[in-house]
DNA sequence: AACGATATGTTATGTTATTACGCTTGCGGC
DNA sequence: GCCGCAAGCGTAATAACATAACATATCGTT
């Protein structure tokens, strides 16, 4: 059966190598960087990266920054789109931590149903300093 | 004394016409529509709104969303950056509505505190139905 | 008046995202 | 097999969002 970090394999090439692109970075990357990246492989054009992202961002393989235009690979490869998730981003080094807070989660559910307002997506980005970066400025 | 909805009196010309127009406005504007509603007032390139809007986000007029690439004027003219502040999007009709939620701040000040990141700004966006819509829609 | 800080106006350019169109591929039903 | 459909792909063009660089102006302070 089906063991941690497995890549699903029902991906097309352009998915794939975008996806992988992701992995393999150290930090969120701009489609544009992605495709910069990916032009030794044949992707020319924007909108072959948009459309692969829109597929891995669907699917929970991939997450979109919106305060940074930019996308990450989702870092736990176990639950996919399970809940609200929230992102810490480092300006310094630029890494980006991904976490989920069932409280955050319930509160912000309370605050819908009072209002009678049907929640679809939540984005939560954290912007500032990590620890190592706190650590080495110090 | 001052009272509710006063403006500020010492922005500039710019400034102004920005924040009147964002005021004026039902829902979310980008910096171009924005730019678009005061040719008339003699603006005209796409810096003299951005600057301006920089100026109003710092000083808590005004709100940047981040997942809609557009601005909205700060709905409290009381309680300008006194904290986390969320925001309620409307697919349907684009309104926004802004909350603060101190459990939410708090747990996320908690996060912070325990892996050593030091936060600098949070966004967090809710995309959804309001309850007038779904209203409409049933 | 001289200075610095802040704001302004303008042109050009950079970056991010989508529209429109047509071709290809995989797959289920007949 | 072959039709028809859905999903994916490739390309070009363009739209939408944002900033760089540079010159000028305005205002409060000394």
């Amino acid at each position: 059966m089906a063991h941690s970090h497995d890549i699903p394999t029902d991906l097309t090439r352009n998915q794939e190598l975008v996806l992988g692109t992701l992995t393999a970075s150290a930090g969120p990357l701009s489609a544009y960087d992605i495709l910069d990246k990916l032009r030794g492989d044949g992707l020319r054009a924007p909108l072959q990266v948009y459309r692969a992202l829109d597929k891995l961002v669907d699917r929970g393989l991939a997450h979109r920054l919106e305060s940074l235009n930019a996308f990450v690979a989702c870092a736990d490869m176990h639950c996919h789109r399970k809940g609200l998730i929230a992102f810490a981003i480092c300006e310094s080094c630029g890494k980006v931590d991904e976490f989920a807070d069932e409280v955050i989660e319930e509160r912000l559910g309370t605050w819908a149903r009072t209002g009678g307002f049907k929640v679809e997506r939540t984005t939560m980005e954290i912007r500032g300093r990590c620890a190592d970066c706190l650590a080495k400025a110090a």
